[in-house]
DNA sequence: ACACTAACCTGCAAGC
DNA sequence: TGCTTGCAGGTTAGTG
């Protein structure tokens, strides 16, 4: 589910539906994310009104009046803002209850996180790179980052203590954009390419958000999941099918214990 | 400082 | 049908 566009998303549903809302009661279901939920979460958060949504890398954090809620989805983490007497589901592990609604945070494999923070001082915040929307991405950061890396360009890319946000389908899919092999060490590509690469990261990532907007709504309908970004795929997910390029046929590899979708023979 | 692995957990699809 | 295996959009702590 989460990458940086849905996290975004998420973030903009949020905002949209409880601005300004009061919390009027927090659940805790199941605190053993992947740290555990403190208890005393329920007394910081309990009457504080959310005054505004923002993102740091793939961090979701609710700006109260006093601190912060921070929310990381993690692999299979979902946010949702139902009904009040909406019956629960499997795997709602946290709520917050307004007036009239409730936000679930639904995880089945509980490695999204939870924290409320004083301060955005935070260790989990300090090590994270850069934001690859904004202008510190310039065009040469990933040349300038990348000269003492001897790891490939593909784990360069998604270390969050370089830039944010790109998981493994953007990696591979800009990657492939870029016509660079993931396999390539990160120190031996040039400038030039890597000021592509940039390019093509920020084009992906802009694209997908603009295509992005459903999580929330979409939630509450059906049981379907959206998908709205899967026909823009080059590469991700199609092992065997062929290039859109070259008519050749997509690989499929193992990388820093992820799959990596290419296609050899576009990707040098 | 860097590179790499194991680990956290559930669900689903494919293969036998 | 049921069992086993592999795979899934993330990230940290720990190791060498």
């Amino acid at each position: 589910m989460p990458e940086l566009p849905e996290v975004e998303t998420t973030k903009n549903g949020l905002a949209k539906l409880l601005a300004n809302k009061t919390i009027t009661k927090v659940e805790i279901r199941n605190p053993n994310l992947r740290w555990r939920v403190d208890d005393s979460i329920q007394f910081h958060l309990n009457y504080q009104t959310l005054r505004s949504f923002s993102r740091r890398g793939k961090y979701i954090i609710f700006n109260l009046d006093k601190g912060y809620l921070m929310i990381h989805l993690g692999m299979s983490g979902k946010i949702n803002v139902v009904d009040i007497n909406e019956p629960i589901k499997k795997h709602d592990h946290f709520l917050l209850y307004f007036d009239k609604k409730v936000m679930r945070f639904n995880d089945p494999r509980r490695f999204g996180s939870i924290f409320y923070l004083k301060s955005l001082d935070h260790k989990l915040l300090n090590s994270l790179g850069v934001e690859p929307l904004e202008d510190s991405f310039h065009k040469n950061y990933l040349f300038e980052n990348s000269r003492n890396k001897t790891q490939n360009v593909k784990a360069f890319i998604m270390d969050s203590k370089i830039v944010v946000g790109v998981g493994n389908i953007y990696a591979c899919e800009s990657l492939f954009k870029a016509g660079i092999n993931p396999k390539t060490k990160a120190n031996k590509i040039s400038k030039q390419r890597y000021i592509n690469l940039r390019n093509n990261i920020k084009k992906v990532l802009d694209k997908a958000i603009k295509a992005g907007g459903t999580t929330l709504q979409d939630f509450s309908q059906v049981n379907g999941k959206p998908g709205y970004f899967s026909q823009e795929l080059s590469v991700y997910g199609r092992e065997n099918e062929n290039c859109f390029n070259c008519n050749g046929k997509i690989s499929r590899i193992i990388q820093n214990q992820r799959s990596t979708f290419y296609c050899t023979k576009c990707q040098k």
